[in-house]
DNA sequence: TGAGAAGCTGAAAGTTTGCTGAAAATGCGC
DNA sequence: GCGCATTTTCAGCAAACTTTCAGCTTCTCA
């Protein structure tokens, strides 16, 4: 994801919610806007055509269910309701609307981003097209993978080894899994291959010790983040 | 558990209820179906096979008791139903029909989320990849158990060993049996190699005193845990 | 109390697994 | 066709793991 092209809109009366998110957003790398009410967001909408709208229930004018109604004839914007704890109902009646998802407050920070990467990637998944687990970055539209910030040197094959990895890290893979997901189910060859390869890309990140990469003896390899 | 592997499917013929379900139930990772009567929902779960059915009693056409009946013939899964407030009869009439569990409506997301989790853990324990038995925990996927906070490091007839004591922790296992569902049910050798592995495990547990692998004589063994 | 059964132990033998260096095969651009 | 990078195969090796076994200890019950 390329946090920079991603255009957020805050709507909350609440100043102190709004400069936290807006602080918190920016921090992640989102281009931010905000608006105190209603009335605002919505032609603040109209003009910069967010990707995610942000949006308290409770606001003065018009409320955060009547925004939902505006804001979904101007676009297909994502939006995240923001609803008190234990009003089940507002969440249902938000969601009828036309709102895209909600979180409770009180919220976590990591938890409203965990929902707007999960919207953005549903909405507009062309902008996403980087995957972080935890040291790397794997670009898929580059076939490239960072490495504590330096991008790794990878024959295709690599590539899609670390990135199958990476993907399942905590996950023990066996030889033969990695086999029919990396060289495809009609391989025929020998496993050790992915011996080989899993050679070669230890040297290649530096992982003697073997820390990274863990081999479970017997039961395949397991990628262990630091 | 590995929520992306599980399957559930929400019947209920008032839509934004089915909604709020759906987002919720995705949030947690899970793979979502919906049926807006009972009919679609028992062609649905033929289809699907559901690990879990979450069912309104009160809906038009076959209700919720009827659909539990036919759902019962068609696979084991595990119904959750919905009910009213107040309809203590209705609770007792589905839960005679064959439903596993109930809510009573309005609920908290958090309240059905547990029930969910309660009856997957019953039902399908092969979803449920962590375990938590006393001082250990076993990963599944990671192929791992720790004890008190540290992973042990254990090879791969250990780790089955020890993950088929834990499962069984309080029961006395014979020899043989373990044997059967260690080593297989076709193992040619001598039960002397149990002793072997209990004796490695005891190692590595610091079990000196075999308080926590007991040998009960004439028997096999048990675990006991503090 | 002592013989026999059951279980424990140290060590050795046997087996499997994964790692390695190197060579052979393949594919690609020029 | 040639040179180069990559992919694949292979055989030898070392380490880890599994299995066996004989001698020893502990327990049970007559």
């Amino acid at each position: 994801m390329r946090a920079s092209d991603v255009k957020i809109l805050v709507v909350d009366d609440e100043e102190s919610i709004v400069r936290f998110l807006e602080l918190g957003l920016r921090n992640e790398g989102f281009q931010v806007w905000t608006a105190p009410d209603g009335l605002t967001a919505v032609s603040l909408a109209r003009e910069v055509q967010p990707h995610v709208v942000i949006l308290d229930v409770m606001m003065p004018g018009p409320d955060g269910f009547e925004v939902v109604q505006m804001l979904r004839k101007l676009g297909s914007f994502a939006i995240i309701m923001l609803t008190a704890k234990d009003e089940v109902e507002d969440r249902v009646k938000g969601l009828n609307l036309g709102a895209d998802d909600y979180v409770v407050k009180p919220f976590s920070f990591q938890e409203l981003l965990a929902r707007i990467h999960a919207r953005l990637r549903n909405q507009f998944p062309q902008l996403v097209d980087e995957w972080v687990v935890g040291p790397f970055t794997i670009h898929e539209q580059r076939r490239e993978i960072t490495y504590q910030g330096q991008p790794l040197s990878l024959s295709a094959t690599e590539y899609e080894l670390l990135r199958y990895l990476l993907i399942n890290h905590g996950i023990v893979l066996s030889k033969q899994k990695i086999l029919d997901a990396v060289w495809g189910y009609d391989f025929g060859g020998q496993d050790n291959i992915v011996e080989v390869y899993i050679r070669s890309l230890r040297e290649k990140l530096g992982d003697t010790d073997r820390q990274l990469i863990r081999t479970i003896r017997g039961a395949g390899y397991r990628v262990d983040l630091p």
